[in-house]
DNA sequence: CATGAATGAGCGTTCATTCAT
DNA sequence: AATGAATGAACGCTCATTCAT
């Protein structure tokens, strides 16, 4: 009965930290946060609540951690941004790469999406908020007009739609990706082009 | 003890109901449909749980009824467009007038925005969703490219979120409504021009 | 609108008290006197739950008083029984009047023998022992060995499954309690001859 | 702290599933399934009621258990019964065994019979019935009349009746199911000579 | 590394009942 | 003769969390 034996159960060993953090949000982004128990979580990996306790300390802490870790490009992203020139090609690199961050992440942002009265209330909601406008701050610029503001703002939003909202638009993700990829950097570049006319 | 008295009891006789769903919108809009128990809501009224379930069936049947009473002047809105010619103009206005219906019955839409997964659980998810629909019908041209399809859906999110999530961009409120209302024009005219030219 | 005009809501006036005690047996009979709730009760019969409390002071009066208008007969075959000689002939003729007491108020009948547990904390519990006690007492010949008197308390109960338990014989209803009829006429008959013996 | 430590607490240790079922059978015959509350049942173990969520699944998961484990010998006995030749003898065996298992299982017995109306909407009740119907059809021969019919299904509910509604005979329990039996086989006897008369 | 057993707090819901009108 | 509005008590059930083993 070696624990090294690759039974299907015994080969797990180790990484069930890991699976509960798959469950996890593969739940909470299905059902949400409170609709998801621990219970739910268990039982689906096939041990007790228990265990989850053992690799966590609260039920919040396996979304700090599922956060954590899947929003590293993002805040890697931000890094560069902020190291880069306000040009509008960073801008504009900015938005593809955002866009690979958030299909990196999908399930999470979607989560945090649809979410947001509960993740305002938890630790991560501030963190999240935070680099939101970190990511703002790089593709705003402060001195351009209101309206200026809101395209840039808007970009953004459209990549999330572009992944989570517009199933009714018809024709495949990737093409609805695609399509809102443009459109964001349609917006941020007429915001750019409109502060810097002569 | 007229019942006209404005005794802080008597005075009360007979909008319990009304107060019932104030109360709750108040508080489902603050902290999430299911943060909030029946009995916050109850205790905040100074009455029993019990007396909620005489005005209303379940819980769910409070946010149903605050659903249909607010969402009125939006499904008359699709009404009205569905009978207009599917011109630029109609399509601008139709921009101009959820602008006035979101502000008109905020809190619920901030609601409906924060606890997406809890809606699509409940029966008005669907209606909601239909409605969403039914807008994007009127201001989409389904023989639009994807892209233009993509600023009119945009168009829309601009707008919720120039009520709800721009507080970032500095400015007041109504400040930040306008330029969203003008980006959405924007964008619903480009798409429309986009697929009208010769 | 005088309230003698005979339309359909007008022309139920004062019997409000009867249709309550019609749809409270129905129910009461069909799913149990706890699984009965007031409320739909009232719903059934369009008034509200208040308005049952003007007809009777408890849920349990409603109860007693079924009890007490549908076991007259029986109250009435006891007291008859009472006067009559101890004779095979009086237990028969005991017999066979209970069976048409039984098929005179079925309904009560069948919630009195699916309720025991209830009924036997309520109020007509103890006044429903003393009539069996009663008929009892009538056909059963207390100088009787133990095993005749059980046939004579066996004959009662077999005019009662004959009425509710029996369905599984197959058969009709009129054909099963005749059968179950002459089988409690024979039980009774031979514990009689049984003591009567030389 | 070893576990066989007869502290009262301690030597209580995994066998709480146990005391959950013997306090809830003791309360269910005592005042009814719906009037046992999870909560007089935690009580009187000393333990929370969630305790008892954490043994059972529903309320109505701790009958069927009780049913299950109480019925089993007189499932067994349907069984054997069912691979016997349909002789009197055999008859007469399957109603001394069936009164044995009365016994075995008195206050499960005692509670079917006394919260019928109750039992019928649950998960047992169609098994019950079925139970009932399999113990009719060995003792019970199709070809005889209604009337004999009739005398072998009384048979059964003499054995019952022996057991929890003869306390008005006076006499123990004892004298009373020894002649409540002797009336059983006394009826099954003679419907089986009834219908093999020359 | 994980389980078995349990808790305390809370939830949405239902009930019989009351009472001023 | 009946309603509208409400209550207090209870119910079955679920949850995140704890801790000795």
């Amino acid at each position: 009965m070696s624990p090294t034996m690759d039974g299907t159960k015994q080969r797990r060993r180790g990484d069930t930290r890991q699976r509960i953090l798959d469950v996890a949000l593969e739940l909470f982004a299905e059902q949400g946060y409170e609709k998801t128990s621990l219970r739910e979580i268990a039982e689906r990996l096939g041990v007790t609540k228990a265990a989850l306790y053992y690799h966590f300390k609260t039920k919040e802490e396996i979304l700090v951690s599922l956060f954590e870790s899947l929003t590293r490009p993002m805040e890697e992203l931000i890094e560069w941004g902020r190291r880069q020139p306000h040009t509008l090609e960073t801008k504009q690199e900015i938005v593809r790469r955002y866009d690979q961050a958030l299909a990196g992440a999908a399930p999470l942002f979607r989560f945090m999406q649809e979410n947001q009265a509960t993740v305002r209330e938890l630790r991560i909601g501030e963190t999240f908020k935070q680099r939101m406008r970190g990511l703002k701050d790089i593709i705003v610029d402060p001195d351009a007009t209101m309206t200026d503001q809101v395209r840039c703002f808007t970009a953004l939003l459209t990549l999330h739609a572009g992944m989570f909202l517009m199933q009714d638009l018809g024709g495949d993700l990737e093409e609805r990706r695609k399509a809102a990829l443009e459109v964001a950097v349609d917006l941020v570049t007429q915001a750019h082009r409109d502060a810097h006319a002569s």
